[in-house]
This record gives structure tokens, sequence and C-alpha cells, in this order.
RNA sequence: GCCGCGGUGGUGUAGCCCGGUCGAGCAUGGGGGCCUGUCACGCCCCAGACCCGAGUUCAAAUCCCGGCCGCGGCGCCA
């Protein structure tokens, strides 16, 4: 330790059993009390809070003056005897014997302890100190669970996560807009999905899956939509979307039993029950999806893809996960693989939590004539997919995969329904800060 | 991008409709004082704010216009 000083124990640690043991604290000063004789300081670290106290009586003049003139969120060492105490939160204190300021702070912007609620822009404008809140606390130890709940899954299941480029050469793949970028003395794009190199990747490695970001130049302004996200993404050879999708159920099953384990204190910081997911997943095709919008006399355009209204009116009778199946293949991407028989409905799917959706896939195209037609017929230049086509010669496998927003996924599971609150530092249409 | 609403100390809010009583209230945080078991400690004192610009008016936090920013909804959305 360069600075000097080791720690011995965590705040959590301090328990009545320590009884008359010299400890050492490392943390941050969470909030303080001063009764006059008696100064109370709260320290805090990544295990939680403890009560450090010290009696005038008991302390140097030095000391004494020391302890008020310590500002909130400075980082201090705090040497002392650990007390079993019954008027102690948690049973147990540290008497104070000797404090370091190891940091100091000025007084910070947002209230770390939680007495006043800052907005969320503020918040997010102030983000690092706003992390040290109890909430985002938990939301994060939350997302780093299910991140690796989601990397053992897929491995189990033969995956192997891979890295693909985020810069990338064309702009021409269709929907979603690109970021441009200098890139030495051309132009380059910012990676929206790593959809194509996953695909080509099944012909090497069969099973793939990357946790990246993912970059989208819209003009959405709302609070599931940022311009970059992070997407959970896989593909699979051999199999079909029915395949996915019971792949779906076993990973969203195995996330949930995750954070119900892990997360306990997180979810009840959060002011949450344990979660439930039962599965599989219901599974309803667009066609029938479109009869309840009839029932419920909802207005919807043929074929095509749902709108807000539309999904907020199917959520009201299907609650929690749901799957809706069996897209029109015009509102799909030209990868999604047409039905046999019925070309104008694909083998794709949403996976929805209400009226939001979590995750969507499909079989795709293997075909490179068939891809070819595809392209051309939603308006995209075969030309420009060249080094894309070229691997459907070599022998490219049937395959199938999904993509899933780890931040959508991450607002279900922590009851929050503006994506900011879930993401560490968001970047939208205006906020490109922190 | 469109529609609606908003912008008041570090933070969260009251006041705005109905202009003057605002020398702008409250809470929390901050400074000072008192207090030996607090855990939203308590009590006393102090400091701290009307988004920017243009306009109406004797007078603007309050009304009008523009900008920026925010909130909600919608749209856009491999």
């Amino acid at each position: 330790m360069t600075f000097g000083i080791k720690r011995t124990h965590l705040a959590s640690e301090i328990t009545p059993a320590l009884d008359g043991s010299q400890v050492t604290l490392l943390g941050w000063l969470h909030e303080k009390r001063d009764l006059g004789g008696l100064r109370f300081l709260l320290i805090r670290d990544r295990s939680g809070l403890v009560q450090a106290v010290a009696a005038k009586k008991e302390v140097s003049p030095e000391l004494w003056e020391e302890l008020s003139s310590f500002k909130r969120e400075s980082v201090l060492a705090v040497k002392g005897i650990a007390k079993a105490s019954p008027q102690a939160p948690g049973g147990a204190e540290v008497r104070i014997r000797e404090v370091l300021l190891i940091s100091p702070s000025e007084d910070p912007p947002i209230d770390v302890v939680g007495k006043t609620s800052a907005d969320l822009d503020t918040r997010l404008d102030n983000r690092i100190v706003d992390l040290r809140r109890v909430e985002p606390q938990a939301i994060f130890r939350i997302q780093s669970t299910v991140a690796s709940a989601i990397r053992s899954y897929l491995r189990e299941n033969g995956f192997i996560e891979v890295f693909t480029p985020k810069i990338i050469a064309t702009a021409t793949e269709g929907g979603a807009s690109l970021f441009s970028v200098f890139y030495y003395d051309r132009i380059a794009y910012l990676s929206q999905s790593p959809q194509l190199y996953k695909e080509q990747l099944t012909s090497a490695f069969e099973r793939v899956f990357e946790i990246a970001p993912a970059f989208r130049a819209e003009e959405s302004d709302t609070q599931r939509h940022l311009s970059e996200i992070t997407m959970v993404d896989a593909e699979a050879a051999f199999m079909d979307y029915q395949d996915v999708m019971s792949l779906l159920d076993g990973l969203v099953e195995r996330v949930v039993k995750a954070v119900n384990e892990e997360n306990r204190r997180e979810l009840r910081a959060l002011g949450r029950e344990a979660l439930e997911v039962k599965v599989p997943i219901p599974r309803i095709t667009y066609d029938e999806a479109v009869s309840i919008l009839d029932r419920k006399g909802v207005e919807h355009e043929k074929d095509a893809d749902f709108g807000t209204v539309q999904l907020k009116a199917l959520s009201e009778e299907l609650r929690d996960f749901y799957f809706i199946t069996d897209w029109p293949t015009a509102a799909r991407p030209f990868y999604a693989k047409p039905l046999e028989g019925r070309p104008e409905r694909c083998e794709s799917f949403d996976l929805m939590y209400g009226w939001i959706e979590l995750a969507s896939g499909a079989t795709r195209v293997n075909d490179g004539k068939l891809l070819k037609e595809r392209m051309s017929s939603q308006g995209l230049n075969p030309d420009s997919f060249k080094t894309h086509l070229k691997w459907f010669n070599y022998g490219m496998p049937p395959h199938s995969g999904f993509g899933l927003g780890l931040a959508r996924l991450l607002m279900v599971l922590t009851g929050k329904d503006n994506i900011r609150e879930v993401v560490m530092f968001p970047r939208d249409k205006r906020r490109l800060e922190p």
C-alpha cells in the first residue's frame, strides 16, 4: 500500500464478536453526528456502513478538533478498537483512536445519504458521486451478476465469447442510422450491431456470443432508448428460432435465479421482492397478437411493426415475459428467414416484458442467393455486402440467434422505467458527458 | 423530430393563474454555538437562489416572444 496504511477489516466485518480487537477501516465519510461530548462518524466502504465513535474525554484535543473538520465523502483511515455495543447499529462499532485524512472532499454536489433526492438529470451530471448512493450501487451490482450469469450460461451451452470490431466500413446495412468517425483518411462508422460478424462466425465456431456496445444515431428520445447501448448477442449454427427461444428461456431463468441468490440485499434496497419467471416463456404469433388488438379495437397497420400504442394494449393481456413470433417478413431485417410455404411471415421473434422489447431474434437466411434477393427487396444494394456474402460460398451452416439489450433487461429486473437509471454513463441525443 | 408541461440557493420544493404585500417561504446540505449514545439526533444563530436574451408595464420570479436545458407522451428505431 503506497499510502502506508493497511485495512484490517471491512465495515461489514465489524461485529460484536470482534470486541476488543484493534481494527483499521478504510473508506469514505458517509455522515457525521456531533452530540457535544460524542462524535459519530459513519464510514462507508464496498461492504457497507459502520459507525465509528469518539468521546471527548477519551481522545486528544487535537484529534477531537480534527473529527469535526472532515467533510462528507472524504477518504479516511480510521484506527480504533472494535466494541460490541447494544446502542450501535448492528451491535458493534469502532472506538476511534486515530484518524487519517487520506483524501479530502469538498461538499458533495448531491446528497449521498438519501435525505434529499435529486433529479435524474442532476444525478447524471454528478454520476460518480451518485453511484455511491445505495440505489445505483444496487443496480450496478445486479448488473454485474447478470453479466456473469449470462456468460456462464452461454459458455455452458457451448458458446464462446468473441469480440468483433466496432469500427466498420460500410453504412449501407439499412435500419438504424450510424455514427460516422474519421478513420485516418477515410470515413468509417460505429457498429450498430455485430449481426453480420456473429453470423459469419457460426461457420467457424458454431456458437458465439458477445457482450459489447452498439451505437445508434437515432432520433429516439424516450425512456428506453440510448445512443450507445450494451448488447448481448448470440448466434448458433444448427439452431432455429424455436431453439433460440428455448435458449433464452434458460438464460432468463438463470439470470433471475442468480440475482435472487446473489443480490438479496440489493433487491431489498430497490424495494423489490424476489424475482420470478415461469418457463417456458409463453409464445404467441404476430397474427395472434393482431387478433388480440382487433378484439380490443386497437388500430394497427397491416403487416407492420407494432407501435407503442399496440404494444401497450397487448401488455394489458400479456404480462411479464412473452415472445411474439412469426413476424411479417417485410417488417424484419433482410437476414430473417421466411417461413417455408408462407414467405410473408418469417422465423423471427421478439422477447417482450410488458410493452418493452428486450430481445429480438430469428432463424437467418443461410442461402447466399436468397439473401441477395432479400437485400434487394428491402431496398439494399447486395454489392455493398460483398465481403459478407462471400462467406456464404464456403459452408455457411443454418443458424439462428438473438440480440438482447442488457439495460432493458436490467430495467425489468430492477423495476426502473428510465434506461438512464441502469446505465452508468448514458449517451443520448444531448448527453455526451460525463 | 412533433405535442404538452416546466426551469427559484449545493440539492429538493413553495410562490407564478390573479404583476406591487418577495427584503422570495420550507426542508436538506453548509458555517457558527450548545449538547456524552446518536442512528432523519435535538435546539439557537448565520450565509446561500428567481436559466439566458429581448419585450410589455410606473412596477416582472410572476405577463408576452425567442433560445437553451429538463420532464412526460408520441414518432424514429438490424
